[in-house]
DNA sequence: AGAACCGCCTGCTTGC
DNA sequence: TGCAAGCAGGCGGTTC
């Protein structure tokens, strides 16, 4: 296990927001880790966070996503839910060193994870093991008979549809705007107004750039780091997001940004109609 | 039910 | 240079 050195990989002033992906970097960091690891203590520094001392003493069964959520079972028949949301990042330690932004540190016995969040967005819970996981995660299970009877009509712009964490789990701006573009489908088109084919499309672009960031472990924007600090290598991939002004990669016309519920989306209107 | 909006947060960027 | 306002955004909540 190699650890990134020197400490400038952590400036959580910088960070961009963790998506699907690299929660799913992160789980499958965390399970090679801590599987089979006994949870020695856990300490909150946030007072936003509650105190959790149940979870302390028991071995980690496995570390899994659900949606963006990370997920760690333990043999205790209780669960850890950790959601990064906007600024929160889990980092192995190597050293005891106390890092700025600190708000939960997990001790192990063979290593400590410390969850370091500038924005204290980032949420954790203890729950009984045996949530029913979620049916709208593109990659690990995704209903689609039921996507159809319950979202595909909605007259919501389509990019819209794509956050919404009721129709799809974990799809944050950045791959919205990706998928949309591979899709060659104009991001305030309704919903309703696709047609299956291109509903079609969307979930078949939707899976081929989420994987292919997952296998460069995640999207690093500006400095987003993996478990063991890091960084991810996708960043060049991007087709549209945070290029406004920028020539297309595929029809040389002008990336355009338009305000959609207050958040900024990205699209070249030469190729997404 | 769905659409539109708000609040949670803090640090960086922008404008005066 | 300094300060205030603007901006970033996942997602649960509220209102209409």
């Amino acid at each position: 296990m190699t650890l990134v050195n020197p400490p400038s990989w952590l400036n959580p002033e910088r960070s961009e927001m963790p998506e699907l992906l690299e929660v799913e970097t992160l789980c499958r960091q965390l399970d090679g880790l801590i599987r089979g690891r006994r949870l020695l203590s856990l300490t909150v520094y946030d007072s936003k966070i509650d105190a959790l001392p149940e979870a302390t003493g028991g071995i980690v069964r496995n570390v899994r996503r659900d949606g963006k959520t990370v997920v760690m079972d333990f043999d205790s028949q209780r669960s850890l839910l950790i959601h990064l949301r906007m600024t929160g990042r889990l980092f192995a330690k190597p050293d005891g060193a106390r890092r700025p932004h600190v708000r939960l540190s997990l001790r192990f016995d063979n290593t400590d994870i410390d969850l370091i969040d500038p924005r204290r967005f980032a949420t954790v819970n203890l729950v009984q093991t045996g949530r029913p996981a979620l049916k709208n995660d593109l990659l690990t299970g995704f209903d689609r008979r039921l996507f159809f009877k319950r979202h595909a009509g909605r007259r919501a712009p389509v990019k819209i549809l794509l956050m919404d964490p009721k129709a799809f789990a974990g799809i944050g701006n950045i791959y919205a705007c990706e998928i949309l573009h591979r899709a060659g489908i104009e991001p305030a088109r309704p919903a309703a107004s696709l047609s299956p084919g291109e509903w079609g499309k969307v979930f078949s672009r939707a899976r081929a750039v989420l994987k292919t960031a997952i296998n460069k472990r995640g999207t690093s924007i500006s400095d987003w780091r993996d478990l063991f600090g890091a960084p991810g290598e996708n960043q060049t991939g991007l087709a549209v997001y945070g290029r406004e002004g920028k020539r297309c990669r595929f029809c040389k016309g002008v990336v355009a940004r338009v305000k959609q519920a207050g958040r900024s989306t990205y699209y070249c209107p030469g190729c997404q109609k």
